[in-house]
DNA sequence: CAGCATCCCCGCAGATACTG
DNA sequence: CAGTATCTGCGGGGATGCTG
């Protein structure tokens, strides 16, 4: 698997810094656009069915216009979201998956999937871990 | 999906920071957690074999201590990661995983395994989505 | 070696207002 | 309806120094 990456050719550490997420090695880059907090959710969604901007926004609950629709463009950017804009009025919007998005979303939803299944073994491992530890309070 | 909000209410829990945001269902807490940004890695990383502290920073490459304690803290919190520290001198601890983890971990590497596979794709389809786009723009 | 405490900065993300 | 543009804060996370 080789997590390397090191250097990314630009080697400053204090200063200039490696701009966010435009630093790292491009694996890792598309990793963290499918793994983001609503890429997750929105790819998920799609691999159901199309949906429009704001069926997408209800669906999701709390997520801002804008982070949805940065994110939104990022999928499509990267290949894995298909938008299509129709010239009516109002304005209508679908946005789908497309091949490549398809099989992302299946990878996404399998961990899903595997998360919400296994939430209760977690939870439980949380209060033991809480309990032998904290012993009530950290503080 | 329904992704309420519940608003964390209990203001703190044994820590004084936590990976992630608190304000969230249960689930996308977990989602969070495994899919964070050294999360994937440390559980990949840890599906091939026990790793010690400073393995785990050097394959990783560019993450300061502090992340990897914290995401080590939260996967070991949620069950995932099993912690041995050995009473010696100097200090040695073995990180594995549990059979937990290593169910969440098969199913990030496979994830992270299509990522590594169609990169190629999404880089092409990056470059058609800048052309047609930007064409002087960057973004 | 492993890990905690502290400081501090910048970028993510929310809120708000405006446009086609 | 489906976005853009702009402002702001706050907390994620890196750097540094210290402890067992």
């Amino acid at each position: 698997m080789a997590v390397s990456s090191s250097t990314a050719a630009d080697g400053t550490l204090s200063g200039e810094y490696v701009v966010g997420n435009e630093g790292m090695c491009p694996y890792r880059l598309i990793l963290e656009h499918v793994t983001s907090r609503w890429g997750v959710l929105v790819l998920i969604l799609l691999l159901d069915r199309p949906h429009r901007f704001n069926e997408l926004r209800r669906a999701i609950g709390r997520v801002s216009e804008k982070m949805l629709t940065q994110t939104l463009q990022t999928l499509e950017r990267d290949g894995l979201v298909h938008r299509d804009a129709k010239p009516v009025i109002p304005p209508r919007v679908d946005y789908s998956l497309t091949g490549l998005g398809r099989e992302a979303a299946g990878q996404v939803r399998a961990l899903a999937a595997w998360t919400e299944e296994r939430m209760e073994k977690v939870q439980e491992a949380r209060e033991a871990y809480d309990t032998a530890k904290g012993n009530g309070k950290g503080r």
